[in-house]
DNA sequence: ATCAATCTACGAAAAAATTCGTAGAAAAAA
DNA sequence: TTTTTTCTACGAATTTTTTCGTAGATTGAT
């Protein structure tokens, strides 16, 4: 069975994944274009999901513009279509301002408080704020 | 109409506040203890809600042990059962694996990167910082 | 060539979350 | 007192998200 499916998805505004979606995309984001066997036997390896429930979940993504496929052979080669971190900055002002009522610095101090940081990513952290405390205050 | 609901709602674990429930407690946190008109008003301001709506999702939300109510008058006063930074810690955890696999370093360079901060926010991470490399070498 | 395995499309059920209408009690206003 | 407003409880409709069964096509194995 080969069913018409010439409708180009157009989305130019990219909606906040679902759960189920943003599951998918990180397994996209980091196997790389991946078949639905191949992203379902990964969600597999968490919790039971049936082939066709992957299956329909990756049309709906595809629907909604947010992957890519290659319909060539029978088998669907699926690549995410949004990139990993404009996502992630998508999410996490959304995040921010459910979350913490807008404000980023109380994120950020909980979300340092709270994991464990090697020295070199918090070497990483002091450059940035280093950075961005020049690009404040650029005295003379 | 009096309708009975003398069940007590018993919850052990709290369970991740849903969008709606989340935009209640945020408002239940900056006002305090709270009717559901007043909760209903400040909804309002943002985006269309009935009156019913609001007061359904805080029934739900005290038959979930969210919040507790006191039952004395005609009109109850809602208070949040569960802390604003606790909360904010288990959903902060839940979306770090969700959007950032787990990297809380990673969402805090972003949040960072992305958001303007006072100098005095800046200080204040640097501070944090400081504590943490403390921790961590305990040198001498 | 036949059979089994694998894949897609589709529909729709099931589950979760949100919205709202109605009814009756209580309070306030007229 | 009568009327209007305000409140809760409840049921249910609606919407969104997730799950899965079935059918038919294609591929690969026997």
């Amino acid at each position: 069975m080969r069913y018409n499916c010439d409708h180009i998805p157009v989305k130019q505004h990219y909606m906040k994944p679902t759960d189920s979606e943003l599951e998918i995309l990180q397994l996209l984001w980091e196997l790389g274009p991946s078949t639905v066997r191949t992203v379902n036997e990964r969600l597999n390896t968490r919790r039971d999901v049936g082939y066709t429930t992957t299956l329909k979940l990756m049309q709906i993504m595809f629907e909604k513009g947010i992957v890519t496929r290659n319909e060539e052979g029978r088998t669907h080669l699926y690549t995410a279509a949004i990139a990993e971190a404009e996502t992630q900055n998508l999410l996490l002002q959304e995040f921010v301002d459910q979350a913490y009522r807008g404000s980023a610095m109380k994120l950020v101090m909980q979300a340092l408080g709270n994991h464990e940081a090697s020295s070199a990513e918090l070497d990483e952290i002091k450059a940035l704020i280093a950075q961005m405390e020049q690009q404040q205050l650029p005295k003379l």
